[in-house]
RNA sequence: GCGCCCGUAGCUCAACAGGAUAGAGCAUCGGAUUUCUAAUCCGAGGGCUGUGGGUUCGAAUCCCACCGGGCGCGCCA
């Protein structure tokens, strides 16, 4: 937090002068100091002076205190060495407020929800969709340091034609187990696991329903197969290591009348239109786009109807902003879902889509398609396996969700001990062993004592790292980035390893400076468990 | 055809809402352990940031055009 300390004083010096306006304080290289503001270049206009000259200025005001020096560089930025009583500032805060180190106060309790992971219930979860758990988890775990009262939910889509689908082709399934050949629709379920559901099914019902198809019997197998599916979803999400506070289904906004209501209001505000025997909404009204259809002809909703009923039930719920983090094969949805959030009367800026491009696989340096109809794909389960949980869920958090994500899989269990997970993974574990060597040493840990020892260079980076901790939650969450978070784990682990490279920390012939190390070492363990904790990803204490 | 996203080292990615000499890891080559975990550290090579224009003190970043890739344009979800 040194950073807007910084901040601070550059903006009471700039209200000094009568001015006002936006500019940076960053982590510049560093030969250029501990940070850097570029308050001057962007002043220039506002002072209608040269950079440097309003530099000059800015470093008479700003000199001393916290500040060991404060001087002018290249076209006119400003630098600051800092004080090593102000780094261990830091560290002081880290040992004294261990696990909560990092929590804030930003959101204020507002409450808020993150949708991810919605799926059809219809087959295993894909590689997509463990990239989109990983991003919304963690991005849950950081609004939540912010002080954000955070939800996280998954949208079932459990209504609809896929469905349907679903529970006939397990019926065909089923019936191949009597000996009774019947066709896969064309566009039906074909993989393998539904023979297993099937078979499972069969163990339990005995023939029941042999031969036998009627309305009846397909809402039976609607319902078993939707079950089942959520079962298999629901450990595939334990796998990874994820939860969620509620599952919510599209059928039951049919069912408890919230579709209707919607309905009812968009004709009160005449929103909606009949044509062609189907009910419209009026889309145009809001965005330049075409009117999309809510009610088919044959009187079911559409996916864009529910959806919108879901959205009302957030806010129903006293959401005061939602997230939804979507497959970039979603992105046309998201003008219509904003024009009817405007429909209803909701803040602009209630609904938030997070965009991510798509995982694709490659094995064997082959690329591989992946569709749930056609039953080829690699499952999540599969990936987890093979990569392991903790690799996995960083790889996908490393990568920011704009860009497309090859994931080759050879290469992952290849070089899975180069992945840089085990990099931040091993520092922690290092920092353990650093403390059992303490032990066996009969070194007493004195917490929070001797930090005045700590002033070397290589201390002093790791203590500036230590204070960039809040920063980076901030900057994750600004730009919904978990990438963010963990370039800065690699950051603070590379730093400890080049401190640990050339210190000793455990040497009893000089126990105060060995006491001073280890609480440094304390601290790093803690902020790398903690962000380790964020991501999902577990920190061993050896390895 | 129209719209959205992406293009940075051989590979996978960074670059903090325009900043200083574009940085890491992997891979390649060369060094460092009588001592706390070498899953570490240090060094070398490797770049017309897809191409061409523009905006300005300053562009990988913003604007325009083009090239290449992904996705979307359903009474699918």
């Amino acid at each position: 937090m040194i950073r807007s300390l910084i901040r601070e004083k550059i903006e009471k010096s700039l209200k000094d002068l009568g001015k006002k306006f936006d500019f940076k304080v960053e982590v510049p290289p560093e030969q250029f100091g501990d940070f850097s503001t570029n308050v001057a270049l962007v002043g220039a206009k506002h002072f209608k002076r040269p950079p440097r000259e309003v530099a000059l200025d800015l470093i008479e005001m700003l000199k001393g205190g916290e500040f060991e020096t404060v001087e002018l560089a290249g076209p006119g930025f400003i630098n600051f060495r800092i004080s090593t009583r102000l780094l261990r500032n830091a560290l002081e805060r880290v040992l004294s407020e261990k696990e909560k180190f990092g929590k804030m106060d930003l959101g204020k309790g507002e409450k808020i929800q993150f949708e991810y992971a919605s799926a059809n219930p219809t087959g295993p979860l894909t590689v997509a969709h463990g990239r989109q758990i990983v991003i919304g988890d963690t991005l849950v775990n950081i609004y939540k340091e912010l002080g954000y009262d955070v939800q996280n939910e998954v949208y079932l889509n459990d209504a609809g034609r896929q469905i349907a689908l679903l529970a006939y082709s397990l019926w065909v399934r089923y019936n191949e187990l009597f000996g009774i050949k019947k066709d896969l629709p064309e566009d039906g379920y074909k993989g393998e696991y539904l023979i297993d559901t099937a078979r499972k099914l069969k163990d339990e019902v005995g023939d029941k329903f042999k031969g036998v198809w009627d309305e009846s019997v397909e809402k039976f197998f609607k319902e078993y197969a939707v079950s089942e599916m959520l079962n298999w979803m629901k450990k595939t999400f334990e796998n990874l290591g994820t939860r969620f506070d509620r599952y919510y289904s599209e059928k039951s906004l049919i069912e408890d009348g919230t579709v209707q209501k919607i309905l009812d209001l968009f004709k009160e505000k005449n929103l909606v239109y009949e044509k062609d025997r189907a009910l419209w909404f009026k889309v145009s009204e809001f965005i330049d786009e075409d009117d999309k259809v809510l009610i088919r002809k044959d009187g079911t909703p559409t996916y864009f109807m529910t959806d919108i009923a879901y959205h009302y039930s957030k806010r129903r719920r006293g959401f005061e902003r939602v997230y939804d983090i979507w497959g970039s094969d979603h992105h046309g949805h998201i003008p219509r879902m904003k024009a009817a959030m405007k429909a209803l009367g909701f803040p602009d800026d209630f609904l938030t889509v997070i965009i991510h491009q798509f995982v694709t696989l490659k094995k064997k340096g082959e690329n591989l398609r992946m569709s749930t109809r056609a039953g080829r794909f690699v499952t999540l389960d599969n990936l987890i396996k093979e990569v392991g949980k903790d690799a996995t869920r960083y790889f996908f958090a490393r990568i920011d969700p704009s860009k497309p994500l090859e994931f080759d899989m050879d290469l992952a269990v290849k070089h899975s001990t180069d992945n840089p997970v085990y990099y931040v993974q091993y520092a922690h574990a290092r920092i353990c062993s650093l403390f059992k060597q303490a032990e066996e040493k009969s070194l007493r840990f004195k917490e929070g004592e001797n930090l005045d020892l700590l002033e070397s260079e290589l201390e002093r980076t790791v203590m500036k790292k230590l204070d960039l901790f809040e920063d980076t939650l901030m900057e994750a969450a600004d730009s919904y980035s978990p990438a963010k978070l963990t370039s800065y784990l690699e950051d603070l682990a590379h730093s400890f390893h080049i401190f640990y490279t050339y210190n000793t920390v455990v040497d009893i012939s000089n126990p105060e400076l060995s006491n001073a190390r280890l609480n440094l070492a304390k601290a790093v363990q803690l902020v790398i468990k903690k962000g380790l904790g964020i991501l999902g990803v577990s920190a061993p204490e050896r390895m």
